[in-house]
Parts: structure tokens; C-alpha cells; sequence
DNA sequence: AGCACCACCTGTGGGC
DNA sequence: TGCCCACAGGTGGTGC
């Protein structure tokens, strides 16, 4: 599920909720959801921390605790991160996997479909253990066109989806935005990332932040599981231009979208306004 | 090094 | 209505 934009809305929206808020303890409903370390060291570790900020790195989200600890939390898939004052209003209530239980008497519920979600937490020196010190530059607080560019270079025969999709590469976009930022690049996701000039991936660069940008302000995609942390979904899935709509026409030509399969994952794109890949093609026949 | 494939889970939607 | 299959926003491991 989540992406960037869905985790920064989170992100912003408990800032203002629990900011400075103690967690007194958590509990914890489903086998695998902590990371690292144990089940047991994380409630122990977790008691009595005050949340002193709130981050994100890629899809990451981070609270950090007094002591120099941090809770490290990801939501894969149909992960929810849900404010509430009493788990009866919760609408995941049956897919609840923790709660963190605030001293103001709230709680952030962690509820997963597919339980691939996890929680860690982390002294100073263990990211490695979430896999946390292995992510790019964040695509919206980090990245520069100049590390992009760069980094581009030295992977030019990685088909440029696999690359958007790669968080060592550089952190936050997934399947969505991924096909979203293409389209709107004008660029085949199949087009070998060593194709794109300059002047190609400066403006890759710029789309990708503008669509990530307008998913942010909308409150995110909510196509199926996605919830704000006050339950509510996001809007961005009205302003999607290729991603499940194979069969519907494009909307800025006569042709109509498509779906593939690429880097794993389905991928949609409308022939005609994605040129790329074909120019690649001829390219290769003259040499 | 990089890529394809599977695994991890559960639910949903389409076709018959 | 029911069954079976394909597919779903992510990532890590394995083997070629």
C-alpha cells in the first residue's frame, strides 16, 4: 500500500497528534510483526519513551524516543497506522497486529491485512537490522537532479523502472507513482536508464517530485486498504492516469493503456504517449 | 552485478 | 452461488 506520499501524510498527521506524548507500553497481537528485537525487549525497550520527533526515510516511518532509541515502522502492503481513543472505533479492528498505548490515554493501532508490515526498534548503530541503512537518498527530502543524474549513470542498463522502484537507489516511490510519473515523463518504463539524456532525466527528476508532490496534497492513494492515521482515505486515486486502467482510453491520445509485466510487478502505460522504448529499438538495429 | 522467481499472507474480483 | 485463478500499494532470499 503505502508509498512516500501515504507515509509522509501519516507522518504529518501523528507530528501534531503525539508529538511529545509518552508510550507507556504496547501491545503486541501477532506473531512477526517486531523486527528486532525480541517481542519481549521491544515492549520492555518501548515503556515509558517520550517521542521527541517524527521522520521518514523512503517508506520508513520513524519516531524518535528519548534515550536515543528509535521505533522504526514499515507498512509494506496494507499496513494502517490509526490514532484512536478506543479500538472499537477502529475500523481494522480484525487485522490488529499493536498498539502503542499514549500516556494522554490515546492509542496508535497498527493493523495489516497481510502481516508483512513490521516494527522495529533501533539503537544507534543498528539500522542495519530494518534494512534502514541501505536506502538511496529520500525521493522528496534528500534527492538532488545532480544524484539522480549520477546515479542514473552508473546503473544505464537497468530498464528505468526498475531503477524508480529500486529504495538503494533512491528511497520512496513504489509501483504507483512509479507508472504515474513515467507516464506523465512520457517515458516507456522498459527504456534503458543510460538512453535518457541529461536534459531526459532532469525532467524524470522534476515529474517524479511533482507527482509525488500532488499525492502528498491530496492525502495520498487510497486504492484499496490505504487510510489516513484518522481512518480516512486519500484522493490521489482520482487523479491517476495509467495505473489500473488498462483497457480505458488514454486520456491525452487515441490509444488505449496497457499492462505488462515488468521488474515483477504489473505495469501500465500507454503506448503512444511512452514512446521511448521504440526509439531505443531503432537505435539498437543501427549499430 | 543484476535479474527472474518465489516466499511471505489474506482478500477481492473476474470468468465460468 | 460457488469454485478457481490471477492479482494486489513491498521487500528479502535464492539461484542462474
Amino acid at each position: 500500500m503505502p508509498e512516500l506520499p501515504e507515509v509522509e501524510v501519516i507522518r504529518r498527521e501523528l507530528n501534531e497528534l503525539i508529538l511529545g506524548d509518552v508510550i507507556n507500553s504496547a501491545d503486541l497481537f501477532s506473531p512477526g510483526v517486531i523486527g528486532y528485537p525480541s517481542e519481549e525487549n521491544f515492549c520492555l525497550q518501548i515503556m515509558g519513551r517520550k517521542i521527541e520527533s517524527t521522520l521518514r526515510k523512503g517508506k520508513f516511518l520513524i519516531f524518535i524516543l528519548n534515550g536515543s532509541l528509535k521505533l522504526v515502522i514499515h507498512l509494506r502492503m496494507t499496513g494502517t497506522l490509526t490514532h484512536v481513543r478506543d479500538i472499537i472505533n477502529l475500523r481494522e479492528k480484525k487485522y490488529l497486529r499493536a498498539t502503542l498505548n499514549l500516556k494522554s490515554g490515546e492509542k496508535v493501532c497498527f493493523s495489516d491485512v497481510r502481516k508483512f508490515g513490521r516494527m522495529w526498534i533501533l539503537r544507534p548503530g543498528e539500522d542495519h537490522h530494518a534494512g534502514l541503512d541501505r536506502l538511496g537518498p529520500d525521493w522528496w527530502s534528500e534527492a538532488t537532479p545532480g544524484d539522480f543524474i549520477n546515479r542514473l549513470a552508473l546503473r544505464s542498463k537497468s530498464p528505468i523502472k526498475t531503477l524508480l522502484l529500486d529504495q538503494r537507489f533512491m528511497a520512496g516511490l513504489g509501483n504507483i507513482y512509479t507508472d504515474e510519473s513515467l507516464f506523465r515523463a512520457g517515458i516507456h518504463p522498459a527504456t534503458r536508464a543510460g538512453y535518457l539524456n541529461k536534459s531526459d532525466a532532469l525532467n524524470l527528476f522534476m515529474v517524479v517530485r511533482d507527482t509525488l508532490s500532488e499525492g502528498i496534497d491530496r492525502g495520498g492513494t487510497s486504492f484499496r486498504d490505504y487510510r489516513n492515521a484518522s481512518g480516512k482515505p486519500g484522493g490521489f486515486q482520482e487523479k491517476l492516469l495509467v495505473y489500473q486502467r488498462k483497457g480505458e482510453l488514454c486520456g491525452f491520445c487515441d490509444d488505449i493503456i496497457q499492462r505488462t509485466i515488468l521488474a515483477g510487478r504489473g505495469t501500465y502505460f500507454c503506448p503512444t504517449c511512452q514512446q521511448f522504448q521504440k526509439w531505443e529499438d531503432r537505435s539498437r538495429k543501427q549499430e
